[in-house]
DNA sequence: CGCGACGTTGATTTGCCTCAACGATTGTGG
DNA sequence: CCACAATCGTTGAGGCAAATCAACGTCGCG
């Protein structure tokens, strides 16, 4: 498997000398994920942040009438992991699974912490990431409070205008918050107003 | 102003010797806010981080229809910001108000870059601030879609027990996303089934 | 082929909103 | 220190966005 697109994605943010590359490549772990194949189960402690290479992945819960609401989708570039989990190495309430088959790179807790003493810049790159994913995540509550079901779709379609084509219709209603027989009504409105 | 609180807040995560501790404090701007009185205002670019010593802010948004959207509450030991804003620098969509007379310390963005060169320490320090912030926004996503107003209302009396009391009501109905009238009515409904 | 997952559509229900009126409390200026 | 306005919380009646339940066509796949 590929660590160009890993290291792009580090690099955005920080540099790394040729033997600091080399050092992070080798904590990384290639791991492929069949479509439909669990990569975490609630329950689970997530012993791992994920970086997806190629395919996409999801986070979702399951609640107690047995629906499932999408916390996030993890196409290629992206990361995922069940944060609260790994941050407090409590079982987590998450699953993560794969919506088409994929490569991932498995970095442990373990060796991030690792990665945080030998090469520091790597705090700064994961704090980062947490920043804008927070940021992220804040857009989305206030979104959840202020905009019709609608709204954040239309809003979906904006924001992630490949994931659209590329997923079934029944998770982006659960990412956005719907009944799957309410976003079709909604979709084939939009499809008619334009 | 006393610098124990925020000393206290940054020590729990990590270790600062005695100089570095100054340093940190020397960056710090202490300002007074009045109740009611707007701490930044939506379009500003965000200048600093905002730790809270004494009283209480909020960060809202005013959608089209003129109703306000509560994102977070900062009571004492807590910071603020416009998260998006002060990490683009581009002009943001929130408020921040004091619902009481406060006591707060700044930290600009400028100093707080300083801060990283100088003490990278504290690199880690706003990784695992944005870190837990990202799970506890996470947390809340989740339970907005998966549960029913009532339910986040019972949710916000057990995490936040200290704010029911504090907080006009409207604000925690702005908080989790439902009109006062009808915070009202489940209010009295919750009172009556125990 | 036949089964199960998915999307669509219809009829009905419901959780929460809207609008409106009214008391209680707070705060503010004369 | 009082009068008055403003804000807040409560309650009622009616409305709407979205959920629920159910039936049905389609497609991909074992």
């Amino acid at each position: 498997m590929s660590y160009d697109l890993i290291l792009q994605a580090v690099e955005k943010h920080i540099n790394l000398r040729e033997e600091e590359q080399k050092l992070f490549a080798s904590l990384l772990k290639p791991k492929e994920i069949r479509r439909k194949q669990f990569h975490l189960t609630e329950g689970d402690v997530c012993p791992w942040s994920t970086f997806v290479v190629q395919g996409c992945l999801r986070a979702f819960t399951t609640d107690k009438n047995g629906f499932e609401h999408v916390l996030s989708f993890a196409p290629s570039g992206w990361w995922i992991a069940d944060m609260y989990s790994l941050i407090s190495q409590q079982p987590g309430h998450l699953n993560i699974e794969a919506l088409e088959d994929s490569d991932v790179l498995l970095l442990s807790k373990k060796d991030q912490e690792k990665l945080y003493l030998e090469i520091p810049a790597f705090e700064r790159f994961f704090r980062i990431l947490a920043e804008n994913s927070l940021v992220a995540n804040q857009q989305r509550i206030m979104d959840n409070l202020s905009l019709t079901a609608e709204e954040r779709y239309r809003k979906f379609c904006t924001v992630y205008p490949t994931l659209i084509h590329a997923l079934p219709q029944k998770q982006i209603a659960a990412y956005i918050g719907v009944t799957p027989e309410f976003f079709s009504r909604m979709r084939s409105n939009f499809l008619k107003n334009n």
